[in-house]
DNA sequence: GTTGAAATTAGTACGAA
DNA sequence: TTCGTACTAATTTCAAC
């Protein structure tokens, strides 16, 4: 319920259907525009600021909820005002092969926001929300620590969210640049194929990280059976 | 519009009045657990689900907006459904004395989901989604390389975002719990009055961070300003 | 894909407990 | 404060164009 999608697999829709189940036009991007920034606004409301009529941003309201385009509406909730003053990012570094388990025993930590598998030194990020800095070092000394799974972990803490979108969209680059494919040189990509497939050489640096380096592997070992494990 | 709270501070509320502003009861926490797992509810069907009269939930659900409990409400989208499937986060080394500049250009930046200022090795983290691998890297190398008060970047692939709640609340604890303080040692804190006004020694570590460390300073330097730069 | 009318539901205001 | 009810305004649905 909690899970979110893959980045290369769908999520339990059409099963078999892998790919876009809806092309997306121009006014679908709109409603997602003014949806993302007003999720309470009425259809009808909708209807006008897009400049459609009711019945069709009825109809295209419903096809973006049934395809999974808009996963679900929330309420933004000030985290302060909530009792959870403190929010840290906590690295993990995870076992092989023992993913699965992992992502169960995250389930089970109602204090994580989010957690996302990543390239890099660490193997996985996740955020927590706490109400002091104490909660932060119980969590991992006695929470995080007693996971098999967990190898490692480095704590950060988050002293001021700067920027938060709700959900960045392609439609919010210029008109002027492809919201498919930015205008760039094609010879001076990284790496082709995308992250997910990523078994490149190992550039691991150990110190300062000039200006523009990735890191792209090093951790790759134990993510390859990611795609089956969970 | 799209600035996010501090953490420490208020957001343009009741001028002058700093801390809570709405005493939340078990009922408000109520409240806003249904909003969060649904955003679109409407207030009667809130009132049964929650077990208030209508006349209540109105005047809460008011009150909350109001308080700013309740930042806004938005629509998750399925970025890759919305045609950008490329997830990365970047950490940034932020010259010193150039916070209001590194955040003036950031707001410039639509491909710019999150930031938040950290402490640690690195002085804040931004999430950026794009339409492929190559986008990430004309994004580091062209757009942040160009801003002046960017040091340094690492940059790291996000492969799969394995979980994504909708604002954690107090109340997600077990009841057994108190939401407020945990219990705990009281000696075993790792740093106390938390971490907006850090300034400890220097930890800071080399290599593999053992189980538990936490890179609680090392950049402080720049962040003191913080405070009243931007 | 659009317009317009009917049915339903939401939001407001009030007095009573 | 909270609840219950009645009133008003809006939204959603459904029809025909």
């Amino acid at each position: 319920m909690t899970e979110t999608s893959r980045n290369s697999a769908h999520e339990g829709g059409q099963p078999g259907r892998i790919g876009i189940g809806l092309e997306l036009d121009a006014t679908h991007l709109k409603i997602l525009e003014v949806l993302r920034e007003n999720g309470r606004i009425s259809v009808a409301a909708l209807a006008e600021r897009v400049g459609i009529s009711r019945a069709n941003a009825y109809t295209r309201f419903e096809a973006l909820r049934a395809d999974g385009a808009i996963k679900r509406f929330t309420a933004e909730i000030d985290h302060v005002r909530a009792g959870l003053g403190i929010t840290a990012l906590i690295f993990v570094t995870v076992r092989q092969q023992m993913w699965r388990q992992f992502r169960a025993q995250l389930a089970a930590m109602p204090e994580v926001e989010y957690c996302a598998i990543t390239t890099g030194q660490h193997d996985a990020m996740i955020q927590v929300r706490v109400t002091d800095v104490a909660a932060v070092h119980t969590m991992v000394t006695d929470r995080l620590a007693n996971i098999p799974a967990v190898k490692a972990t480095e704590t950060v803490f988050i002293l001021d969210e700067v920027l938060r979108r709700p959900y960045v969209l392609p439609s919010d680059r210029g008109p002027g640049r492809s919201a498919r494919r930015p205008a760039h040189d094609p010879a001076d990509s990284p790496g082709s194929g995308g992250p997910a497939g990523g078994s490149g050489g190992a550039r691991s640096s150990g110190g300062e990280v000039p200006l523009g380096m990735m890191r792209f592997v090093g951790a790759a070992e134990g993510r390859a059976q990611l795609q089956r494990d969970a």
